[in-house]
This record gives C-alpha cells, sequence and structure tokens, in this order.
DNA sequence: TCTTTATCAAACAGGGTGTTGATAAGTCAA
DNA sequence: TTGACTTATCAACACCCTGTTTGATAAAGA
C-alpha cells in the first residue's frame, strides 16, 4: 500500500512491474494480461508479484490510487485562496499532471478507459474546485468542438443516478430531462457564439 | 452473430447462458467469471460455449450488440416525422425499453458499468435525436439533481476528446475549457430556476 | 558488523482452458 | 410420418496458468 518506506528493492520491483504492465496494456486488454506474462517481462519471480499483489486487477487499483492521491496533492497546493483565477491554474495542473502521466492516463482515461476511476477523478475535482465556482463571463467559440463531448458523456451520469435510485422517476420524465437538460444547453451554446459558426 | 436462424437447440443454449451469465455478472465482475462456472450454472458443456462465444468478454459483447440493436429498432419506428413532441416520445421509449432490460442495463449503465458500451447507446440517441432538436422552453427545477451528475460525467467527454486528440491543446485551454462549461451551464441553471417546485 | 527481510528457484496441487471425435437432436424433403 | 442429411451438444483429453509453500541467498538498513 505505502510507498515512502518501501525498501529500496521492494521500489525496484514495483518500477518494473509496473513499467511491463502498462507496455502490455498498450497491447492488449488487461484480462488478457496473464500474471505470469508480466513477471516474464520485467524479470521478477512470480513469487514476487504475489506478495505485492493479489493479481493484474489489484496491482491496477494501486497504479490508480497512486495517481488519485498525486493529483489531490496538485490540488492541496492550492486550497489556500479561492479566486477565480487561481482555480483555473488549478485545473491546469491537473492537465499538466495528466500529460506528465500520458503513457498510463492515456490507457485509464481514453475510449476503453476504466469508467470507475473516471468518476474518481472527477469526483475529486468537482467537490474541491467546480462547487465554488464564480461567473466569469461568456464562453469562447473556440471550445464548441468540446461542447459536444460535454453534453454527450452528460447524459451518461443523468442514466446512472436513474439506475442508482431504483429508476423512481418514470421513464417520462426522465425523456423530458434528458430533452431539457440538452437543448437548454444547446439554447445557451446557440445564445452565446452569434459570430456565424457552425459545429458538425 | 445472427440470432434469427438459430437452431432450437441453440436458442436455447444462448437463453440458458445468458441467464446464467447475468445471474453471475450480478454477484460479481466479469474478471472473475470463469467459462466453466457460467456453462456450469446453466447446465452447458463448456465445448458448447466455446462454439459461441470465444470468452466471457466476447459473449458480454454479443449481449450488448442484442441491447444496442434492440434500441435502435425502437428508435427507428419514430424516424417519419421530427416534431419535438414525437422525439420525446422517443427518448422515452429507450427509457422504456431500458427499464423492460432492467436487469443487464442495469450491469451495463451503473457505476461499476461498461463505459464504452453507454457512449454506443448515446451515440445512437444523440445522433438520432438531440441533434436536430427544438427549443421548447425553459428548463424545470424538478431536475435539479440530475444537472449535477450531467455536468459531472461531461467533463469526462471532454477529457477523452483531448486525449483522442493526442493532447494536442494547451493544458492551460483545457483547464479554461472546463471552467466556462461548467460555469456558463451553472449560470444557466441558477437563471432558470427561479420557481419553487418539486417533484418525486 | 549484525539483524532483518525481500527476492528467488523449485515444486506442488488444483483448476481453468481450448480442442478432439463420438453421439444425439434438429431440419427438411418426400 | 418416415428417412436421410446436417449440425449442435457432449465427455474426455492434454496443456498451461494460478496461487502457495519451501528454504537458500543476498541486499538493505541501522
Amino acid at each position: 500500500m505505502g510507498s515512502k518506506k518501501d525498501d529500496r528493492r521492494v521500489r525496484y520491483t514495483k518500477m518494473v512491474l509496473k513499467d511491463s504492465f502498462i507496455t502490455l496494456l498498450e497491447k492488449k486488454d488487461i484480462s488478457k494480461i496473464s500474471i505470469k506474462e508480466i513477471c516474464e517481462d520485467a524479470d521478477i519471480n512470480r513469487a514476487t508479484f504475489y506478495a505485492h499483489y493479489n493479481d493484474q486487477y489489484d496491482f491496477m487499483n494501486q497504479i490508480q490510487n497512486e495517481l488519485l492521491k498525486n493529483i489531490e496533492k496538485h490540488l492541496s497546493a492550492f486550497v489556500q485562496n479561492d479566486l477565480p483565477i487561481v482555480l483555473a491554474d488549478m485545473v491546469e495542473q491537473i492537465f499538466g499532471y495528466v500529460k506528465e502521466n500520458a503513457r498510463i492516463c492515456k490507457l485509464l482515461l481514453s475510449e476503453r478507459g476504466d469508467l470507475n476511476f473516471q468518476k474518481r477523478v472527477f469526483m475529486l475535482v468537482y467537490e474541491k474546485i467546480i462547487n465554488n465556482i464564480a461567473r466569469d463571463g461568456a464562453i469562447s467559440k473556440a471550445d464548441a468542438e468540446y461542447i459536444h463531448a460535454f453534453t454527450l458523456t452528460g447524459c451518461i451520469g443523468v442514466i446512472q443516478k436513474w439506475l442508482n435510485d431504483d429508476m423512481k422517476k418514470s421513464p417520462r420524465f426522465m425523456a423530458e430531462t434528458i430533452m431539457k437538460l440538452t437543448t437548454v444547453y444547446q439554447d445557451l451554446y446557440r445564445s452565446s457564439f452569434k459570430e456565424g459558426h457552425e459545429s458538425r
């Protein structure tokens, strides 16, 4: 679990195992990766692997926890003042950290990534930053292409909430909710960009 | 792949296998489910499983494809006219279908669900419906709790797009984009709900 | 230097995997 | 319905990966 008080040997073992694991993850799905495979690539005994992790998925979990811990660390460095301008720097820091660890982050956050990890990241960011955000003006037209991605995946969250609430709301209500959410957002979109641009 | 021209035996085999698979999926993660386990529960020979599917994940894929095909069928029944009111019925249909197949849908769409499947569903809905949506009024305040889910997961899509574009945009730009997307939406949220309604 | 402990090779039972040829069930035409 | 043809299902097989244990070795830390 901890990594600070780790032996020098342990640090090496975990490092090469992680490197081999990521290399394999870039080639194929985690379900197709065997412990034996990881250890052979890293030149580490299989028993040593089991001394640290239960299986591939536990290994993946620990990698994710380490990432989240570091992201939180980056966030905490800005907690002192809540000014909007500083908040922007804060989010920038996160993206910077993701870029630094692009190899693993791309695996976790991209198309075939881990939804649960993504939610954990955004819960972190959301609660710390976006909650106490201040309005600071109109949206820039350059962001147009991101609005689609935003609204699209935003719908996923609505569905998940619905399912988690055991579908108490009627399908009709959900239909209207989705409609309004997307319509209102696109209305906003239209009223914010009146330069004469089109998207898609 | 096809299911219409299947043998009577094949239909039975696939049915009981699917049922056992879903039952197991409700208990534990797909990575912890063995082919042997599925077949024993379904009382089907393992070789028979391999005659139809490569592994658990291929099995899951075929189940998802079947779901998507049916959802698309539900959508196609409404393609004739594009009126907003009818579009609402259309989305309602989807939610209705999801509710009918709640057992598997809850597995696929909920917290620990499959992000790729979710995106496929919403790509389907988005392109067919939300693209040519018409503004029809202000949002109801009853949807408030869904707005958070919406904005939260909406951010995921932005990140994914960024990663898929090989992070061409600078972290700074991304920071500002996220900030504006969420800020603008919350501004809208504030200005749209000034009544005092509740629903449940 | 001395103590601690992580890594290793080897070996093990156990279980899951993927493929074989034989058997039984389904399909369709007469 | 019968019979012939087709094909899905099955039991059994050899193989590989897993997860754990052993005691020996050597590297780390104090």
